[in-house]
DNA sequence: TATGAATGAGGATTCATTCAT
DNA sequence: CATGAATGAATCCTCATTCAT
């Protein structure tokens, strides 16, 4: 291959990814239905016709955008609990990599939550329920280890007790994503632990 | 006032409850921007030209309907939350107004949570924020009490625990809608009830 | 026939003329394309329906309110032009007529000038364009007697004159419906025979 | 600069041109209100879609119309009244001028015309009356000094001969747009002329 | 590949007209 | 006759997508 089909590639993919954060600023901005595709070409500095060289259509392009968050999400979410050991630690790395993600990805983030029913594809949907679940039945194995060590309550429903995790994380972050500048998300962190494992009643 | 005049004002307030009924419905399964006026006028059987006899445009006719749930919930919440005496009552009977209120509107409940950042006026977005932070401070004041009679653990922002207690709601309600038939919302009242007092970690 | 009846039938003609009345006005204010037949119920105190028993469209409606102010200028000007017997006292008389006529239906005149051409249907055309033929052709004749009388000039043609004449009382009318405050129609009443008995040159 | 994106720019300027061209036919065929968006793209051989490319609305398009026939004709205008220097031919040049204008947008003249009053926005009312204005300006100025110097008759007001001159040539315009075949407009010309300087009286 | 003008199906909205009461 | 709710054809406008250069 010649040298310069190499710097072509490299140029190509270098083009492809500055039209997906130009795509995921504006869908963040302003939703999936009211951006257009000239919206995301202008911010991209690309014309149209570019977009549709990578992208097949506008759907396409949400798509690859989103399957690229969540394929990042679940990388990390992925190594972060393969060396984790204890349950109670699980939750915190979970967590902690969420915020994380959650912190660089904020615009799509909001995306992610709020037209998850309605707008996706049913492949998306798959795909994202894939991860979800992915993480659900490690952390259910979790659970149940955490129940069998006398850890955690025995009356409460492994599954349930994602559904609570991921509730309160997303809450808090669709707390914060709403009125940024009243919460900080990252002191949420401790906040969301202790709910999570005591509660609020006084013990 | 002639008798006819009555029947006709009252054939045209059923009408407008049709046409709502038919919104909720449609809207509630295809999302907003992919639900066009003549689909909800096809579902109410009445023609385009009727719907624009009753509501200004399409965005009008969402807005009144989601105005009304709020004002629907609102009353609700206003009322048990008003003969409440106890803290840990009050989040019993909160609770269950809100899961009685999904029951109801399930549909339309979805997009409540889902577009509610993106796409909406801002008027309507005032008169959701107005309720919530109603039921919030009602909340806090409990928990206040709560904190002050020991019932409650002192290390929780008021504020923080009114946001923990929504997202489990939500959490379990958005789970609900999203797959009806695995869970059955109103067995997850307890569990709901029981992680937010007290936590996953056995005592 | 019962006296019932004859007070039937004359409440029916109080109600057309009701109804031509605030079409006139309504009319008059948006032009007949921006008036909805609405609009002229709603200010002649009908329903839509009503309007519709007496006149069977909105362009009938129209149609017949300009036939009456056309009929209504004919008979007088018929009336006028009758005893007239020298060409200079014709063309006073005439001018009289049509700027007391404008004064009476401010608010139509201008559409009669203004949509003439292009919005009217086509009898109505005839229909205007027959009164003004008539009138011209009085005129003509008259023309020519105070040419053969050697009062006028003959190098013109009669038709011309005609032509000049109405133009120089349109445009004064016109003047005055743009700018009512600014111009008193009635003294441009002697402006306008000067002018066009002769013209602006000094003698 | 490439060599196409000088060709790509003629073109698009030529096809803004054609646009406007088919415009000026259907409206002055039709009027504002009975033109179609599709009507105009149809007789430009464009898809709606294009029209819009190149005007923000139908009313942009009218509008976009109207106000470059207005600087024509505003800058012939003063172009040939610069150059004048006596009174009698002030009038003949600007005369002229008005004539050969008609005879290049006859069509839209009659809107020009006949819609003036109802319907066009306030902007373009503005436009137009500037140009009224200034040419009325400059002939008041031209009648003052005939006056001064004797040629004129002192006792019509200088704004009223503007009025008389303006609405002689609207008036034969008039008929001629009317009645094309009939009246040849050049021929009036002259009759304007002697009508507006010497009126119909034998001297 | 990059461009951006052209396309046209799709959707919101209006309003003259009808008709059951 | 009077009413006014119901109708739906007509029309403006948008925007994802195509394609010639």
């Amino acid at each position: 291959m010649a040298p310069a089909a190499n710097r072509r590639e490299r140029e190509r993919k270098r083009h492809r990814e500055e039209i997906l954060e130009a795509a995921e600023a504006v869908f963040a901005e302003k939703g999936f239905h009211r951006t257009t595709v000239e919206d995301v070409a202008a911010r991209a500095e690309f014309s149209v016709g570019t977009l549709y060289n990578f992208f097949s259509s506008k759907e396409e392009l949400f798509t690859s955008l989103i399957e690229k968050r969540i394929e990042q999400l679940s990388t990390t979410v992925t190594e972060v609990l393969e060396e984790v050991k204890a349950p109670e630690e699980a939750v915190r790395v979970l967590l902690r990599s969420r915020i994380n993600h959650a912190f660089r990805h904020q615009g799509i983030i909001s995306l992610d939550l709020l037209e998850y029913l309605h707008d996706h594809p049913l492949k998306m949907r798959q795909k994202m329920g894939a991860l979800r679940e992915q993480i659900q039945n490690r952390l259910i194995e979790f659970f149940r280890e955490g129940m069998a060590s006398g850890e955690f309550r025995s009356d409460l429903d492994p599954f349930d007790m994602t559904i609570a995790l991921e509730s309160l994380s997303h809450g808090f972050l669709f707390e914060w994503l709403t009125n940024p500048k009243k919460v900080d998300l990252r002191d949420k962190y401790e906040v969301i632990i202790r709910l999570f494992f005591d509660g609020v009643r006084k013990r």
